[in-house]
DNA sequence: TTTAAATTGTGATAAATATCAGAGATATAA
DNA sequence: TTATATCTCTGATATTTATCACAATTTAAA
């Protein structure tokens, strides 16, 4: 079996980062191999799902000693996509935007914000590795810029309008921090960040 | 059926913010009434997994007519413990703790940030609502406040050893948002917020 | 060399989740 | 008043997802 032959679920795609994760701190202690068992213990989960999550891609382990880190992990960033940079691009520069600009988490695992866009362009913002612009320049600055991934940090009213405007402009993948579900065509793909809905399901486990 | 008969399946307790969510669109746009159908249309998913859920705490509609708003919202809110405040705290005062904290989207949510932790203490947090403290002075400021929810943004090398802080200082659930995922006793709720991985997962789909 | 222990990959099974479809209730139009 | 359309609620069914369990293979120990 391998990933041309079926259409492998969702759920499976997004528990790949995880083991990508936990793979390369072993891989950091300088550790070789490891059991499904053991990666199980880790990730607080079975090594069985993580044996037929793999199932899908092929056979990356030998029987009686576990999976080689090293091969496992540069599979598996291959099958992501993340063995190469990808370009992203801001759309909202207020609070959530600037914090989103400063933060250095996507940076380090190969997502470069190269653009952020907003209607009026604050002063305050000067990195010269990111071009500011209006979002009338949207369009022209994605394609020259060849950006794939287009992170959206405006209010809720606004947040449609500026994915449409994406879509049209080329983006093939939203990461949307406005609390609201952007109604997009399924070639896109969109992850949404909303915190308040993670402690609004919390609360009903929280008696009174 | 209600919610002392069966155990809830947490997909359908995560579903629930959403619809409270467009339902109070709805109020807000002075709507009295909508059908599974409409709502359905609005989340983009389907009518029959709406009343489905809706139908594990009770029954809040009328054959021929849907749901009324203001009614359901009101059951939905009180299901999810959200017609009151609930007291927060944050632990990590960097960016990113900084950011949360001058994000105000959790207080009109009803989630209010009573506290913030840190080894050392930043001298540029100053707002007179929120008590910034060291981490060594957790757990009495947390009994003293009544704080009920942990929003964690330390560094992901500190994150276990904060959350287990939390734990033992009577906190009930944890919004996480270092890069790891927490080991918990099982009476504690957590959510994940790790953009990074949200990225990831997407990055399967974008063909090079 | 032989035996025992460890571990994968996977078909079969179980469990969880989503969808279907229709009886019954309500509202609206004729 | 009657007929038609709308819509919920729910048991039954289908689909998806997770777990089980074991043959096959590898390693390590006897």
């Amino acid at each position: 079996m391998n990933e041309h032959e079926h259409e492998i679920p969702e759920i499976v795609i997004i528990r790949l980062p995880l083991y990508v994760r936990t793979l390369s701190e072993l891989k950091l202690l300088n550790q070789t191999t490891v059991s499904s068992q053991h990666l199980g213990n880790l990730l607080q989960t079975t090594p069985a799902q993580i044996r037929k999550d793999f199932s899908h891609f092929g056979k990356f382990g030998k029987q009686g000693r576990g999976y080689n880190i090293e091969y496992l992990l540069d599979e598996l960033r291959e099958i992501l996509n993340l063995n190469q940079k990808w370009n992203t691009c801001v759309v909202g520069i207020g609070n959530l935007g600037q914090a989103v600009i400063n933060y250095h988490g996507f940076e380090n695992e190969g997502y470069l914000i190269k653009a952020a866009f907003d209607i009026s362009i604050p002063s305050n913002i000067s990195n010269k590795d990111i071009v500011v612009k209006s979002i009338s320049e949207m369009k022209n600055t994605i394609k020259e810029l060849n950006i794939k991934v287009g992170i959206v940090t405006v209010p809720a009213p606004d947040a449609q309008g500026v994915i449409d405007r994406l879509v049209e402009s080329g983006i093939k993948a939203i990461l949307n921090y406005a609390p609201m579900k952007p109604v997009l065509p399924k070639t896109i793909v969109c992850r949404n960040i909303d915190p308040v809905l993670s402690l609004q399901s919390m609360s009903y486990y929280l008696n009174k």
